[in-house]
DNA sequence: ATAAACATACCGAACATTCTCTTTGTAGTG
DNA sequence: CACTACAAAGAGAATGTTCGGTATGTTTAT
């Protein structure tokens, strides 16, 4: 593996562990085996390591996510809960990096940390969501025109609703990490189900 | 006002554009108009005095909210509504502080960099959640009890989906600022509130 | 009543440490 | 020779903390 690589992904992890600003330089080039010379020669600053990170291992992952759940086969239920438990629960093996899914929660916490720091992440964020309301609409109105969900409310709005419930339970969870996450995002996503359905 | 104080409102000013970590100890220093001698007669450390800011002007708020409207007249879904929009809209003017509400998106960033850093913040949000979570299954279990609400589902149950939902919209609307934060949550409480009631 | 003893609140220069980043040097390769 | 890819050393600034000192107020003893 190059250098460039290693340098990434070792400080992808030290960032998982203890946050962008508690980790620093040195830690970061001591645990990638290079030097202060090797590292600025792949990268101009600390700050710019660190937006190749994020956007490498967090947006890059998220987004070919959402498009590998595009071509997915499935009624739109269960395309909303693939979606949302790859999310939530896979992402955290990227690359191998990490076997736990504990660290699922300081990935969340580390991208709050970053959208408060650089506004670029906070972009990237943006997208993500957009990107993510998009997906969850065209499931909506799969299910609406293959008639299984109510036409009565606007399926944008109902995208909206059904993202809200789905990010909640994320941040519930980082809350109360004590909670069965897929449990919880399984049973909201029924309620969802239950309330965008149409009744016989 | 009293030096501590002093320093504990700047700080929490400052902490509140900045972040915790990009405040420096200086900088707290300067603002409150004291000295290092000063400071450090008043707190052990730079994060003793960041975890009684939080604990004070973020915890015993949020806490003190739900109190308040513990004892607030009206429908359940009065309740709910008022409830969350105290918590987002008005906590930005504790102590009066600031009066922009812009900034309760850095609040929420804030504390998450908190929960990320010590674990003693991670816990008050904890126990928050818990508060916040009991006063929402309260106020479901009132609706129950008057006709309002349906009883084929668990008021416990219930009370999860709503506060994620919940949660949710404020989380979506951190990625999202351009989000009209409480139209969003007005209407999506009626949503849940849809869901929730017993149709005639 | 007065003096001595102590406590509290605060000052500010000095401290050691850590941080990011620059500069200079060198081994290997085409 | 020139270029890439790194190594080594350290400059320079900023950080949190310590510590000796002062001014003011409060007990206590005589």
């Amino acid at each position: 593996m190059g250098t460039k690589s290693r340098i990434m992904e070792t400080t992808f992890k030290l960032v998982l562990k203890k946050g962008f600003t508690d980790v620093s330089l040195n830690e970061i080039i001591k645990a990638s085996n290079t030097t202060t010379g090797g590292f600025y020669h792949h990268f101009n600053s600390k700050d710019a390591l660190l937006l190749e990170v994020i956007e490498k291992y967090i947006f890059n992952y998220f987004n070919t996510t959402i498009e590998q759940i595009r071509s997915f086969e499935g009624t739109p239920k269960e395309k909303l809960q693939t979606m949302m438990l790859s999310i939530v629960a896979e992402c955290v093996n990227i690359n191998e990096v990490s076997p736990k899914k504990v660290y699922y929660r300081n990935l969340h916490l580390i991208l709050m940390e970053g959208v408060q720091k650089y506004d670029v992440i906070g972009e990237s964020y943006k997208k993500f969501y957009h990107n993510l309301l998009n997906f969850t609409k065209e499931v909506i109105d799969e299910g609406v025109d293959q008639g299984m969900i109510r036409q009565d409310i606007d399926s944008h709005e109902l995208a909206i609703f059904t993202q809200t419930s789905i990010l909640g339970t994320i941040i519930m969870w980082v809350g109360m990490p004590e909670m069965p996450l897929e449990e919880r995002m399984i049973s909201n996503i029924d309620h969802l189900w239950n309330y965008m359905k149409i009744v016989e």
